[in-house]
DNA sequence: GTGAAAGCGCTAACAG
DNA sequence: CTGTTAGCGCTTTCAC
């Protein structure tokens, strides 16, 4: 593992960088081969005798040689990067994924480029940026509405992958849950519990999966002859927004006995402010369900039933696709549908108050 | 913003990729002018007339003219790139920071490139990884314990910024909060509270940021004449490994009147479990301090007393710092020392019992 | 199977 | 101030 003891004349260059960087000529100086054998050693299927593959393989790995990823872009070879454009990392969920999905690309060589922006224009500049290094594929993980339309360029479009919404425009690859599943499920649970005068807490974003949640949600209601769950609709995920929207709860406390909500954040919310604001008693006088189970509703302090998405299928998706891609498999599936997992009964939800 | 109705003849390559690129060439081309002239008119100070440069940018916009990246980072120009290493971004407090420092990067044309990896040997994969990218700096945001000698290379090490934590070795640069002053501060607290058995709950991580708050503690409390505090040590971050601790602070509660915790994610965990898993009044029997100041403190569900970080201060340095090395300044300081904020006072702390 | 040569898109000397 | 020329490090024809 030392350092090259061949040429170094023309390493003495001022520019601090390249100066210690050994070069595919190096290698193939040190060797005595040309620099086209050295560079098929690295092409997984050319023509090169076993033997002298090895031979550089080994003289690589010694001399520390890293292919230059600039100069193997340049020529136009695929790139071992992925783009991400986020919103919000800082949401629990996203985060989750995308750590997960770091780790597992990390493995295979593969970085992650991100980008985030919150405004349609940062996105449209971030999503340019992204593609001038011509990425594998490129992720986006972002509940803002106008993500739909980024894609200017057939090109980007190409390469989007959708992550846990989906999109307006049915020609882009997408990986969503089956949200219309969970709305479905929660509804069905709480029926199961008793209750009959439900709600729904809406982000009231234009959120895909926030919507089909809902469409689930009501499905199932008027598919068992129930009176429509009453629709509240707030401004946001965040924790804060579903503590503002207690107020309008309480309100109509009388019509209401159970209430599913958007996304884990906004039911925490909910149940704080209703808890220790309003000083309603969960689940006696109220039933709350969120959804996603991110760590949070675990914690003995919150308890919030909610239904579990498995961050493994999803993880699984991504990295597949993004495989795929790399291999110039363009996956067939336009919209992936994931199922969503069970409901987490926790201490938020309890049967119907006699 | 309409397609370039110049040359195409060379435009009918196979390749997808390239086929819809406009180049410096086909600019030249287009305007009659040659690439360098070109080149120059995207380099900030480079002798060209104010007219022909006005010129090239207006043409460029008009066809979408982007540099390739990678031809701009072989030829040795500095990169857009900044490489970010972290062992776990689902962290609360450091999802927080790169999520702001991604969207400043962002308005500078920079991306962030993600390497996530927990152990060792992934590290040092992942430094590699970056490092050939050329990267202008390369932020380390792990709690990660050997994260201190992972820079081999001398240039890796120049360009590395330790976030959050103090690194072993003295010459690389990084960033961090005046932890000293957050456990003196702490401790002033507590004391001005009227407690005098003072607990510290450790992550028994090896963290430097972990390690100067215990020592800021314990130095109030020997220069006030009070017994050094009781540490109790978990095995890391985590709400788990906080409410694993209630256990030994329950047992010990008569040697105790107040602990403070290395950060929030310990203090809720044991907040929680000594509230919910042993019946202790919070803060009548035992108060509790956290530290970093993230979102879930506020929550009244837990209302933690917690010693604020302000989030603007370190990412103005962070932003900076890059904005300076890109520039081929070399920051002076070594070590940077930030300001903690104050303590924010909420629920679970109170004066000592009589 | 291997080597020589061309060229990816761009910048940085050089001349003029 | 502008154009010409020579590479950056790598892959990829094309010969042999």
């Amino acid at each position: 593992m030392r350092a090259p003891d061949c040429v170094t004349e023309k390493k003495q260059l001022t520019d601090d960088r390249r100066s210690d960087r050994v070069t595919i000529k190096d290698l193939a100086l040190d060797l005595g081969i040309s620099v086209s054998s050295v560079s098929r050693a690295f092409q997984p299927d050319s023509r090169i005798s076993d033997s002298s593959r090895a031979l550089v393989l080994r003289r690589a790995a010694e001399l520390g040689y890293k292919a230059n990823p600039f100069a193997r872009g340049l020529v136009g070879r695929k790139t071992k990067i992925v783009g991400v454009l986020v919103s919000r990392i800082s949401s629990s969920f996203y985060s989750e994924i995308l750590n997960l999905v770091a780790n597992r690309l990390s493995k295979d060589n593969i970085t992650l480029m991100l980008v985030a922006g919150e405004h349609v224009h940062e996105i449209h500049d971030g999503l340019d940026m992204l593609m001038a290094y011509d990425p594998i594929a490129l992720l986006v993980i972002s509940s803002f509405a106008s993500a739909d339309s980024i894609a200017h360029s057939p090109s980007a479009r190409e390469k989007i992958i959708y992550v846990h919404r989906t999109p307006a425009d049915r020609d882009t690859l997408a990986l969503a849950y089956d949200n219309f599943a969970a709305g479905e499920k929660v509804a069905e649970y709480l029926v199961g519990l008793g209750h009959q005068r439900l709600a729904y807490l809406s982000s009231g974003l234009e959120s895909s999966s926030d919507q089909e949640r809902s469409e689930g949600f009501s499905a199932f209601c008027a598919a068992h002859g129930l009176a429509a769950p009453h629709i509240i609709r707030s401004s946001g995920f965040s924790y804060e927004h579903g503590a503002a929207a207690a107020g309008e709860v309480v309100e109509r406390l009388a019509e209401i006995d159970a209430v599913f909500c958007a996304a884990d954040m906004l039911a925490l919310g909910l149940l704080d402010a209703v808890r220790h604001g309003f000083g309603i008693q969960v689940p006696r006088q109220l039933s709350i369900v969120g959804c996603d189970d991110i760590a949070m509703t675990s914690w003995p302090s919150h308890s919030l039933t909610t239904l579990h998405l498995p961050r493994e299928t999803i993880v699984n998706e991504i990295v597949r696709l993004i495989e795929d891609m790399s291999e110039n498999r363009r996956p067939g599936n336009k919209l992936i549908r994931l199922a969503c997992g069970g409901i987490v009964v926790r201490g938020s939800t309890g049967p119907k108050a006699a």
